[in-house]
DNA sequence: CGTGATATTGATTCCACTCAATATGAGTGG
DNA sequence: CCACTCATATTGAGTGGAATCAATATCACG
């Protein structure tokens, strides 16, 4: 298995049960795999989009630039996170993102993921279900910011943080390195760096978590929890529900006729990919 | 014709191009139109999940409601706005949704749309459109909790109002019944009802805005939107995008009297605001 | 006309911001 | 190895925007 090789693949079939001929089609995606340094932009709002982004090492993160100089900091991407998926459509990019460390990212053109796309029920649904844990993260943090206080908004982040990252560290390494500065998270988390600076401080007396440098150590994740009234749930219950539903795939007696005339149709498309909908499998 | 009988063709040939044999499709699509009351609960989070709903008439909102007994508000839902996308997969309601008004709502099986997804390609593309501008909806909200003070806030959130409503009302009646209470704006804003109500004086004061009962004029358009930093492309740039790019849709084409004769008929829409809200007409 | 939901207004409080000074740490070059 | 610099972080003092509390006021509706 060379999943380790091809980040798309290792991150889908983390996600959804692929078929040897999924496996087999992800393995052919040709990529290309670059070096990139800490703060460098992968793109701007407003590019043309035509590629999708796997992070294969290093921390990313999108963000609103305001007029009033300030930054709204939207989301971050860890490494095995996929960036550009709502962009397949409109081919244009949402927002700004750029690299909060050195890493590798790998691009992966869009022409052929919507080959991919076409060919394959459970790879659209493993791009749905990555799109929908972003929305998820983005409700999370509206609620953060508008209904909880400082500690809370900044122990909320961090116990997601960590939850994120879990099923990457090794085993219960109660540390991890966190590379983002005070003045990032002030713009993820809508504070001032002040604040962030005493909350941690606050977070410290009470003994839930340590920090030193961009290294934190959550001691007791549990009570952290609690009082961010963190539940992990809507970062991974959607992986658990897919393995058992197998989920957008014809469950159907589906309309026959209809897809034969809209592989017809689909004939006189230019990009003319594999095909229509394959109700493969 | 009977777009009007079916809200989910009116929308999504709104969103996209569709082929004739699409709309066909789209057409033979069986639903259930039922009629709703304000503060009528349309699901809750938890619920399993096996329908979309398209909101034909009335307001709709989706929160979340905290342990301390907050709510926070995430989206608004307007007559053609679909729910449930992102529930497609998962199978599971994300948070509780309710009925801002009386209305009436169209529930479509996931079985039929299932059927209709493997179909079409367009009709994917719809709905991934869709669910990309309520994904940039929230992170604007985000953001003028985060960054904007309170009168760019709710400016904000009128503009995007105004702009949402803007295809649907009849020409330029500046004003339009906006069914959410104080409190209601409050819990979208992440404000108190006691600011909000006088942010309103504020506008008020400035010459902005008008506003008695649920029902809002926006005096100056231009300058509300200049104070709130609003820029409307996050609403409806993938619309023009799509007609242009026509990505993963068949670019076909296109049937313009059916645009055309659906514009019309938004038009002549009968209780374009006759009725409508009044939160319990 | 009374009732309950909704909205306004004033007084007070507080959380987090701003400003400003200092500290720490990493990286660089002498 | 030290001095310098730049980015980052800490701490204190003062301020302010919005929350809270509380007392009316207005409106819809039965």
């Amino acid at each position: 298995m060379r999943n380790a090789t091809n980040p798309m693949l290792k991150r889908l079939s983390a996600l959804v049960s692929l078929t040897d001929g999924e496996i087999e089609l992800l393995e052919g995606l040709t990529f290309e795999m670059r070096k990139v340094t800490a703060g460098e932009w992968l793109w701007h709002e407003g590019d043309s989009a035509d590629s999708l982004l796997v992070i294969s090492e290093g921390w990313g993160c999108s963000a609103r630039y305001l007029s009033d100089g300030s930054r709204q900091l939207f989301a971050t991407y860890l490494p095995g996170d996929i960036l550009g998926i709502f962009e397949l459509l409109s081919g244009i990019r949402r927002n700004d993102v750029s690299m909060l460390t050195d890493g590798r990212v790998c691009e992966y053109s869009y022409s052929s993921i919507f080959t991919l796309l076409n060919a394959s029920n459970s790879v659209r649904s493993a791009l749905f279900v990555i799109a929908n844990q972003h929305q998820a993260m983005l409700a999370e943090r509206l609620v953060s910011v508008a209904r909880r206080n400082a500690r809370e908004s900044l122990a909320h982040f961090l116990c997601e943080c960590r939850a994120r990252l879990l099923e990457f560290l090794p085993d219960d390494v109660d540390g991890f390195q966190l590379p983002l500065s005070q003045q990032d998270l002030a713009d993820a988390l809508g504070m001032s760096t002040v604040h962030i600076s005493r909350t941690f401080s606050a977070l410290a007396c009470q003994g839930l978590v340590r920090r030193q440098h961009f290294h934190i150590v959550i001691l007791d994740p549990q009570r952290l929890a609690e009082m961010a009234d963190f539940d992990d749930h809507y970062l991974n219950c959607d992986k658990r529900i897919l393995t058992i539903n197998k989920p957008i795939s014809l469950p159907e007696p589906v309309a026959t006729e209809w897809l034969a005339s809209l592989k017809q149709d689909s004939k006189s498309r230019p990009s003319a990919e594999g095909d229509e909908p394959t109700a493969s499998s």
